[in-house]
Order: structure tokens, then sequence, then C-alpha cells
DNA sequence: AGCAATAATTGAAACGTTTGTATTTTAGGA
DNA sequence: TCCTAAAATACAAACGTTTCAATTATTGCT
């Protein structure tokens, strides 16, 4: 029982082919009624399109390239979940498209780049989705340039405009370090992703403001960069332990450093809500369930994601990418207090 | 710049274009010293083959399914980082090799079969990759019936060989049943996933035989089956509460549901280590950070997934199913004591 | 009824491969 | 040198689509 193909529906219709291919796509050269023939019969054969052919006929690929690093590659740390969130969400959007997602994970920047230019040159997808930005990211220099559409997640500083989805981390930093600002606290750590992306940058401004708009200092020391893991968690917190100035609260990036923070306060006999205190962004509702929860703000990632399926798919299409941007904010989730009892 | 085809190869090496198609796979019927100059050739004008021309023609698919239920989907809850691991090994496997990896998110078993169907009848790949496996599973019938390349992850009750990778479930319940008698322990509660599911059986096989071994009798509801989220796993605490006997030991499928133990613990303020313990398996090396760190039994999970992507290459390419399978022993780490203390 | 304009359909080529068959080249003997 | 067998290459069709140009059918008007 071989595949049904169009040829098979322009025999059953005696019609052409390339009548049934116009009818197929709704084409307004073919009349209502043979239109409706042939639909019935597709129905009635089960046919499908035949990607392959297609693709070769039209040269493009119907395909969009997600390019992620994958945290857990090389390291046996827990970065967190977002991966699979975010992987998710687009296919949820591409769900009932044509479009299909093909997944291109990836060490580091470099790597990264390398197979961007690669779908680009190769043609290899209509479109591609990168995160992980970073403030002069080369990668998205190079597809502006290139005229290929794509949607990042996070953003950069680029003038020109593009398609983005992202959390508004600067102001959720600020509000996180000004919240715990008015509740008493003064040595307030944060954790970042490493330095050189975009999002650890706007967490960094965040807090700064925060600071410099209540007039109060930190050390330097008490803005931490490094990979979002457990393990980096318990280590910062190890690391200011005999801080002159002793931290009264940990601003984490996600929840997985956020678990090392509590992990090193058990560890060290820091007494949570006593000694200090963590907060994380980047909710994906596992911390409802650490020893003690812990307040967050909530991504709803869900969403980002899905936005993400969608602008790309709209850019391909054609839509300028002034119309495909969006900020979310991070919603508050008091879990905690956070004042420190005596 | 029009992408090179073999046909550019074709014309600078005055061949055509037959003969160079034969060269750059490395055909036995043409001259040594010609696929010399076509793979120069090659080389220098950067060609690389089109896929989908290559798969028009032979009607093969160079794709690998992978369909996965997905764990994120509708509900908010954390059910492990598995789905991404495994993502990552299978990719990785896949990479240098042709085939490319497409990922099928379901919802359930019944939209996860239909998917099969879809892609077994319509050959959109050219095999499968399927998780959540159950002693008679209606996928793998179906598959081996059609005689469609696929792999497992997790195994089944068929008696036509198969190939599957898989942790053994059944022997690590055993010996984590048996280590906590030894340490005392007399009521021991294991939380598994739900009931349909082949390793749920496996590990309350290797409970029971534990309990049996030592001549001891525990209530039924000890054994509670469910999504393997940290809410699961809290829930579970809290159901068995105020049992006659109380439990003192958890034996969790996963560190997400264990999360949820602890929470409860700490909410109910029952005292790890003197009141109750817990354990975990399938660990991916998140619990070290728990509160406190808890026993385990890791289960390399790198190295399973892997597998499943080299297997289902060297299934599809015809190596018998019989000598595709692998079943690993999940390694305990110590993290506590576990025995109650006075 | 005849004509032009338009609507509907057909035919054929093309996308980049692979592969069966036909053809040419080469090598080895006599 | 010529013939035969084997080796190397060329030719052409095919995979399933789309699309341009060409053809046929239909309509509206006088």
């Amino acid at each position: 029982m071989a595949r049904a193909t169009i040829k098979t529906i322009a025999q059953k219709a005696d019609l052409s082919v390339g009548t049934v291919s116009r009818a197929l796509k709704d084409c307004s050269s073919v009349k209502d009624k043979t239109k409706e023939r042939v639909r019935q019969i597709a129905e009635e054969i089960g046919y499908v399109r035949n990607l392959d052919g297609l693709r070769l006929r039209t040269g493009r690929t119907y395909s969009v390239a997600v390019v992620m690093t994958t945290p857990t590659t090389g390291s046996h740390e827990w970065e967190g979940v977002e991966y699979t969130n975010i992987l998710n969400g687009i296919m949820g959007a591409l769900r009932g498209t044509m479009y299909r997602a093909a997944i291109y994970p990836v060490d580091d920047f470099d790597s990264s780049f390398q197979e961007i230019r690669n779908i680009v040159e190769q043609r290899l997808a209509d479109g591609i989705i990168i995160s992980g930005t970073r403030p002069d990211d080369a990668r998205i220099s190079y597809m502006l340039e290139k005229d290929f559409p794509f949607v990042t997640y996070g953003m950069s500083e680029h003038f020109t405009p593009y398609s983005y989805v992202d959390a508004n981390s600067q102001q959720m930093s600020y509000e996180a370090t000004a919240r715990l600002l008015r509740l008493g606290h003064t040595n307030i750590v944060t954790i970042n992703p490493p330095d050189e992306l975009m999002y650890s940058k706007q967490r960094q401004r965040g807090y700064l403001r925060a600071l410099e708009d209540a007039g109060i200092k930190t050390p330097t020391d008490f803005i931490a960069t490094g990979p979002l893991t457990p393990e980096f968690g318990k280590a910062t917190v190890k690391a200011l332990y005999n801080h002159n100035n002793k931290p009264t609260a940990y601003i984490c990036a996600n929840e997985a450093s956020a678990l090392g923070v509590l992990s090193a306060f058990h560890e060290l006999g820091i007494e949570f809500g006593k000694d200090a205190i963590v907060n994380a962004t980047d909710d994906i509702n596992v911390s409802a369930y650490f020893t003690p929860p812990i307040t967050t703000y909530y991504l709803p990632i869900e969403e980002t994601s899905k936005a993400l399926g969608e602008f790309i798919i709209r850019r391909i299409e054609g839509e300028p990418a002034q119309d495909l941007q969006r900020m979310v904010m991070p919603q508050l989730i008091e879990r905690q207090d956070d004042r420190l009892k005596p």
C-alpha cells in the first residue's frame, strides 16, 4: 500500500497534478467545485503532503532551528528545568502549523555561532530561535546582516529592531532588591548568570539602581556571577561566610542556585529567617517545596516560550520584527515574610 | 551564490552526476583516482548533500522520532529533569551521523500511540524511541507487527525480542528495601510512578520481594503510586501521617517526589533522621543539595540515553533487536546514615 | 451566432538525489 | 593487432511537489 500522492488524487479526480496541487492550496484559479471534489478525494484516501517533495521544490525547509546551550552537557549539575519548558512551549506553538522544530544542542557561544552559520548558509531551517543572548551578540548581528528570520530569548543592545521575548529582568531585580531593603536588609547578595550574558547585566543594573536609590553601598563581591547550579549557589554562600559585612539576604537568578544556597545554610548552620533568607527569580514552581519554601518571582515560562514559537513563524512569514517583541513581568510570590527575626 | 549541488561538481569534474553520486558514497564501481578528484572538488566548493533530494529519492527520512510524554504539559509541577537529559543523550549519539532527532511531545499514552501510527504509516521517521512503557504495551506490539525499528526506554512483557534500554528497577528496589530493613526500618513506604507503567510494577515487585524475604508484612497503602511530582510526594506523607503504623522510611522513585516528602517533613514537624528518613532512586545529582542531602541510587542517565540513540541507529541499519538491549544497575550513594537516632 | 475576454485546466520543467541499464573505455590475452 | 571480458562511466528515469507558459473551456456582449 504505497502512500497516496498528489498523482493518486489526480488520477481519481481525472485532473492534472498541477490542478490538484493548486486545489489543495486553495488557489483562486481553480473552480470551487473542483476544489471540493479534490479535497473530498484527498480526505478519502488519507492523503498527506510529502514534505520532502515540497521542500525540494520550494527550497523552504518548514523547520525552525532551536539553538540552545544544553545545560547538563558535561557537567552533572542541575541548572534548572527551563530547557524542557522552553522546548515544550515552542513545540506547542508549532503544533498544527506546517513547521517542525529541529533542536541544535550546543555547548557554548562559539559552537552556537558555528551552528547558526551552518543553518543559514545551507538553509537548514527557515528561522532560528536562540537564547543566552549577550549585550553585543555577534550571532544577532550576523542574522540581521543576512536578513535571516530569528527570535531571541533574552535581549541584546542592538539598535536595529529584532524580534525577542524576554522577562523584564532589570525591573524584577530592582523590585526584588527594593523589597528586601524595605524589609530591613542591607547586606544583599545577588547571584547571577555568567557576566557575558545580557540578563546578567540587566539584573546587576536593577540591583545597583535599587541600592543607589536607597543610598546604600554594598561590597562589589556581593554580586556573584557564575553557572546557575546548586553548586555555585552553595559556593557563593561559603565564600561570603566570613565576610566583614555578613549577608542577610540572597537573590538568586533561578531555583537551582537557590537550592544550593539553602544547602549551604544547612551545612553552615545559618538559620533561615533568623540569620539570613533567600529569594529566587525565574521560579518555575519547584521552590514551593524547598525547606523552607522561599519567596520567588514566578516566570510564566509556558507563555514566553509559546511566544517564541509564534513569533518565529510570523517572522518567517514576513511580519516586521518590531511587531514581534514581548517583555513579560514576573510575578512576586511571597512564601516567606523575609524579615529577619531576632 | 546558489548552493553547490552534485551537478556543480559534475560540471567541474567533467563527469556525469551519477558518477559523482557514486563517488561520494564510495561506491566500488568508480575509480579511486576519480573518487579522489570528486572529493577534492566537493571539499573545495563546500558541497553538502541536500537531504531533501536524498529523502525524496530513497524514501528514507534519516530522522529518528522521539515520542515522549512531556512532563510539564498542563501541570505546573516539576517532574524531574530526566526529559532534558534523555534528549541530550539521544542527540549526542546522533551527532555526526546522518540522522536527526524529531521530537514528538505527547500528553498521554493514547496520543503517543496515535503519533506512532502516524509516523509509521506515513514513514515520517526511520525509527522510533519511546518511553513510559507498560507491561502489555500496545505500541510495542504495533511496531513489532509492522516490523518498524524502535527502541524503548523501559521494558515490557513481550516475548518477542525488542531493543530496549532500562535501569534495573526491580533489583534496585529490592536492594534499597533490603538495605533499609537491615538498618532497622520496618515501616517502609515506597513512592512509585502510576500503576500502569512497567517500571512501577518492577519497583513494587522488588519491594515486596525484599519484605517477603525478611518475613515482614506492610499495609498495602504503603505502596503509593501517582505522578512523580513534589506535590504527590508531599501528599503521600500527609496521607499516612496518622497511620497506625507510622512510616519511618520513604523510597521515592525520583528526586522530585523526594523533595515533596522533605517538604512534608518540614511542614508536619517530622524530624529527619529521628522520626523518618527518605531515599530516592533515579538520582540525577540534585538531591545532594537537599536539606538534608539524602541517600540515592544514581542513574547514569547520559549513558542510558546515549545508548538509546546508538541502538535506534543500529536497529535501523538492520542489527537484530536482541543484540540491542541494555540493562544498567544504578549505584548507591549514601549521603546519610539512614538509621533512626533516638 | 460570433467574438473577445476571462476562467479553468493541462503540460512540462524543475528542485537534488539515487540507481538500473546502456554505453564507452581499459586491460589482458592470443 | 584484434577480440573479449571487465572496469568505468554516461544516460535517463524516478521520487512528490510547485509553477510558468500554453492550451482549452466558459462567459458576456454585440
